[in-house]
RNA sequence: GCGCCCGUAGCUCAGUAGGAUAGAGCACCAGAUUCCUAAUCUGGGGGUCACAGGUUCGAAUCCUGUCGGGCGCACCA
């Protein structure tokens, strides 16, 4: 919680109590929302622009009382935003013009009413009508300096929040295939996932990172069958060629290895039938801990590794098929021939399908095979059942290719928990990796692909997550070796660092050189040109909260660049005017303010850099 | 053919719950360093927000259609 209601020193800020309406406000509102406050952000961290949107709130509350407005309007989308140009104030709402119709009142009516409520706040200095209707706020400095050291208070938490209200979120992501190598392939899905876990339990859930291995189906027969031959190899037989249909990728060597040493010549000559289930194992297993030591590489660690295998073992598909028989929803059909793509040896077949176009989908989905096996998707509908008993919101992060199959698993997800359970996929557009503005090629058949080894070693952790994270994960990016690696040049991530090693380096000299250390004490003389720090600061809780609701952990990325570039332009002023420093030589009251503001900065830079898994650089 | 995603400056992309004169970086042009880190900053040129309708006080944003690009469309995983 970034604010704390007790907090003395925001005493003056009454807007924070402990239940919002007295009953005279509750008079006309629909019973639905008694007890709810009408303005967005209400039950969030209070923001400054939370608590200008009580405020406003308040205000609406004393026109309905006064007569001048209808009770009974929603006021839902009323909001609290900074101005989309700082020369129009420190707030803006949108008030008047979204009421304007339902009360019958012009928004320019409105707004002068509004405003000349909003005029009587102590610390408001003036309100404004511009545009449409917009009411602007000018806002004493006191405000500001106490979103200052609102921020000092918080710390690290600045910026968290109980949106979440505790409630469990599981994220599942990565969830690559045991068969191979972390590559590029999935590398975007991890970094995103893994930063809107992060987002999330800041934000105040409780959060479970789950990986889910896919270690039952055939390619794992398949893997098997490539770690036998290089058994066969370690043990001095020639293998030749890797067969099609194996994976030929040398990483599967040190594993034959391993198991010659641990068995010996023991199942050289043997059937298939005494090594395969073995032989899965032991290369799951190995597969597994690459990619934990790959993942582990760009800063990420799951809670929850959740196997397939184990999964039918435990019998959770036959569970969730009953349950879902018991609904009618599973029955026997018919599958219908695959359309816009001719497959040779195509026969109509009769198979147990889940009415997934109850749900929305274009066909049933078979949960079966005709060998009596789970399908994929027979599996990850009990994998999302097992799910949902403990959690109260699931999130899937998919990559592109699987998006055609959002829709029977959303499908399935409703059925077997009634609709209850919130159940969002994230689906990754693809990453187009180039050199110098040429496409990169991979190809997973020969075994040559861009492993996400090669890429940290090349690029850095920090460069890779942050680059990762400077795209909507729905659009399409290109990540090009060339670009990334050049400091500075395209390139956020050195950009951000170097604000915070910046701010680093001066508290450093400033302690050192001056004996100068950071003060609260006056931070009333700072000027318009620090207040515009802060106004960009005390932004970061709001931006945290959108990008939370939204999934969307880019946002921070570019909150970031935003918030140091405004730290650059203040820095830069000092070249021209030496008295704009953050150390000054005579006034050190002055100086010890700035100093304070600046590790507020620092503060609240660390506090984004860590949400997306980058380390915030002390020096450059 | 069907489904999903995307289409914003020359390029790569933002655009915060439908809000004010659509922004940033790169590239291009002109400047700033006797000064706390110039890996930075200041200014400039550059737009039919793919197109056409619709919804409303207001649309890049929501709806419909068209065009263009990507991904997918097996009982694979």
């Amino acid at each position: 919680m970034a604010v704390q209601g007790g907090n003395a020193r925001l005493a003056g800020f009454a807007a924070v109590r402990p239940f919002p309406c007295s009953s005279n406000r509750l008079g006309g509102f629909a019973a639905g929302v008694v007890g709810a406050r009408h303005v967005i952000f209400r039950n969030l961290t209070v923001t400054i622009f939370a608590r200008f949107a009580d405020h406003v709130d308040d205000a609406l509350d004393a026109m309905v009382a006064a007569g001048a407005l209808p009770a009974e309007i929603d006021r839902k989308n009323v909001s609290v935003e900074p101005p989309r140009d700082a020369s129009h104030g420190d707030l803006a709402t949108n008030a008047a013009m979204v009421l304007a119709k339902a009360a019958g009142i012009s928004p320019r009516a409105l707004a002068e009413h509004l405003a000349g409520e909003l005029k009587q706040l102590e610390q408001v200095i003036s309100a404004d009508i511009a545009g449409p209707g917009f009411i602007n706020l000018k806002l004493d400095a006191s405000v500001w300096a106490d979103e200052i050291r609102a921020i000092a208070d918080a710390g690290d938490s600045y910026g968290s929040s109980k949106m979440g209200s505790g409630k469990t979120v599981n994220v599942e992501y990565v969830s690559a295939n045991p068969t191979g190598p972390m590559h590029m392939g999935h590398c975007r899905g991890a970094v995103v996932g893994d930063a809107l876990a992060a987002l999330l339990e800041f934000a105040g859930h409780k959060v479970i990172r789950e990986y889910y291995i896919n270690d039952a189906g055939g390619q794992v027969d398949m893997l098997a069958r490539s770690v036998f031959l290089r058994y066969k190899e370690a043990l001095g037989n020639q293998i030749g060629e890797i067969p099609e249909g194996l994976y030929p990728g040398e990483y599967l060597v040190p594993v034959g290895k391993r198991l010659a040493e641990k068995y010996g010549d023991r199942f050289l000559v043997s059937e298939e039938d005494a090594w395969l289930a073995l032989f899965r194992k032991e290369a799951v297993n190995d597969m597994m801990e690459m990619i934990r030591r790959d993942l582990a590489l760009l800063g990420i660690h799951h809670d929850v590794f959740a196997s397939e295998a184990e999964l039918h073992e435990a019998g959770k598909a036959e569970k969730a098929e009953k349950f879902l028989r018991e609904k009618g929803l599973v029955y026997k059909g018919m599958l219908e021939k695959p359309k816009g793509k001719e497959i040779d040896d195509w026969e109509p077949v009769e198979l147990p399908l889940f009415r997934s176009t109850e749900f929305g989908d274009d066909q049933d989905r078979p949960i079966k095979k005709s060998d009596g096996k789970w399908t994929y998707f027979g599996a990850d509908l009990a994998y999302h059942f097992q799910k949902a008993q403990n959690a109260d919101r699931l999130i899937d992060i998919w990559g592109a290719d699987h998006a055609g199959t959002v829709k029977r698993i959303k499908a399935a997800v409703n059925a077997l928990t009634g609709g209850e359970i919130d159940f969002d996929i994230k689906i990754v557009q693809m990453v187009k990796l180039l050199r110098d503005g040429e496409p990169l090629k991979m190809s997973k058949r020969s075994g040559v692909f861009i492993t996400i080894k090669d890429m940290v070693e090349e690029v850095g952790k920090d460069v890779v997550r942050f680059t990762m994270l400077t795209r909507k994960a729905d659009a399409q990016m290109e990540f090009d070796f060339a670009k990334v690696i050049e400091a500075s040049k395209d390139n956020p991530v050195f950009y951000v660092q170097y604000a915070h090693a910046r701010i680093c380096s001066t508290l450093r000299k400033a302690a050192e050189e001056e004996g100068l250390e950071p003060s609260v004490d006056h931070l009333d003389r700072l000027g318009e040109e620090e207040l515009a720090l802060v106004r960009e600061a005390a932004n970061f809780p709001r931006v945290v909260q959108a990008a939370a609701k939204a999934a969307e952990p880019h946002r921070i990325a570019f909150y970031l660049n935003d918030l140091a570039s405004v730290f650059h332009s203040y820095w830069n002023l000092g070249n021209d005017q030496p008295d704009k420093r953050f150390i000054l030589g005579q006034d050190r009251e002055l100086s010890a303010a700035r100093l304070f503001l600046a590790a507020q900065i620092g503060q609240v830079i660390r506090n984004g850099l860590r949400l997306m898994g980058v380390d915030a650089a002390d020096s450059m």
